[in-house]
DNA sequence: GAACTGGATATTGGATCCAATCTGTTGCTA
DNA sequence: TAGCAACAGATTGGATCCAATATCCAGTTC
């Protein structure tokens, strides 16, 4: 019997996982009324369990609550989008300065690693499997700091504009671009060397932000 | 008829305000576990607005969640508490130059009344009033930068360490500390000295953090 | 005596039902 | 026609009931 199948302890989690996906990828679109029933339907269990996955999405920032008015999925303007990554900026250089000089070989080989599995899945032209890597390999760097709250904090800025991520890995120039910005860092990080990894952070992270921009002005009706 | 009452319009935010008081003031302690059936049955509703409740607290930090286990307060350890002054360092420098520059005459004079609030309530020894006009007159300081996610970020950290907080505020030397430091802080907001500002915040912030260390290891059993 | 098995109890998880609120529409009135 | 009241349908909020799981303890086996 192959053990690597856990199915959810709760039908909590089960939703919420489920609700996540349909949020990156849009199929749960920003602006759009979030139906209980419906959901509840579509998964086969009550509301409650919904109820109780929305308020963690609640909290996340992805959907917006009224009462007896119901849950909507957020929206993200320009502003925001501009705020979350100014506070990307201080937080992953606090992660990397901690983290570099910490890293050990096999925490360089195993981030290595998720790059090459980013590069596979753009060849196939997997998205879903581009995004995901992409978090593993950023955030097995972040993580390595060893600062939990750091990470928990960072995950809910990259959660906020994943929506719109998948679209700039669309672009063939982006994923060639992203693969040599993958590799320096890659380097920099090897060598230890804490202030050109936060460059290269920083310009990896600038190189994105033009392209979800646009995705939002050109995708939101307002 | 007084119009500054206004019942919650859900049992939920009714349930989640008094759990939060119940947090802060330490009649729900750290490490305890939280009964659904005795929150419900204490205020009157049933279960499910309490369990829709203790998920928002669960994103926040405030309780740990684990499946058929229920909840759990949570236990901030040293590293834990040394890692959100970290995070409160970056991110209230952020606000501080952001908002600082941009500041109205009417902004600094709601501080100061702030300022004046934390003190008349520390000449009475009311805890509980001083640690919510002391918050009062860092968040208006810290909203005045326009940027929610930054706001809604740092009040998560403050949120963390509430519970250990009216400690520091009970010592009768460091209430005079506070009252100087705020005015100093005050004095340099309507002067727009940005690096005063920011220099002052952190000498505050620093006097806190061991207050509150002591206040950990004490109160801890482990 | 240590480890395991089975069942009793407490607690959480989820489904269903009913109440409360919101939204859109119809019809009335000025 | 503009505005308002009343009603109907849809949707959310909450209470109750039952199921699933965990914990604890007694009894059994080795």
């Amino acid at each position: 019997m192959t053990a690597d199948f856990v199915r959810p302890p709760t039908a909590q989690e089960a939703v919420l996982t489920e609700l996540r996906r349909l949020l990156v990828t849009g199929e749960l679109a920003p602006g759009f009324p979030v139906r209980q029933e419906a959901v509840a339907e579509l998964l086969g269990v009550s509301r409650v369990p919904v109820r109780e996955a929305l308020k963690v999405l609640e909290g996340e920032g992805h959907v917006k609550y009224a009462a007896h008015r119901g849950y909507v999925v957020s929206e993200l303007s320009v502003e925001d989008l501009v705020e979350v990554y100014r506070l990307r900026e201080l937080l992953e250089a606090e992660a990397i300065r901690v983290a570099v000089p910490q890293l050990t070989d096999a925490d360089v080989e195993a981030i290595a690693a998720a790059a090459r599995q980013v590069d596979a899945a753009g060849r196939t032209g997997d998205l879903a499997g581009m995004t995901a890597s992409n978090r593993d390999f950023h955030f097995q760097l972040f993580d390595a700091a060893g600062m939990p709250r750091l990470s928990r904090t960072l995950r809910q800025l990259w959660d906020a504009t994943d929506v719109y991520r998948s679209v700039y890995f669309a672009g063939a120039g982006n994923r060639r671009h992203v693969k040599n910005e993958h590799a320096a860092l890659v380097d920099a990080l090897r060598a230890h060397d804490v202030r050109q990894s936060i460059a290269l952070q920083k310009a990896h992270r600038d190189h994105s932000v033009s392209a979800v921009t646009a995705a939002i002005v050109h995708g939101s009706s307002g």
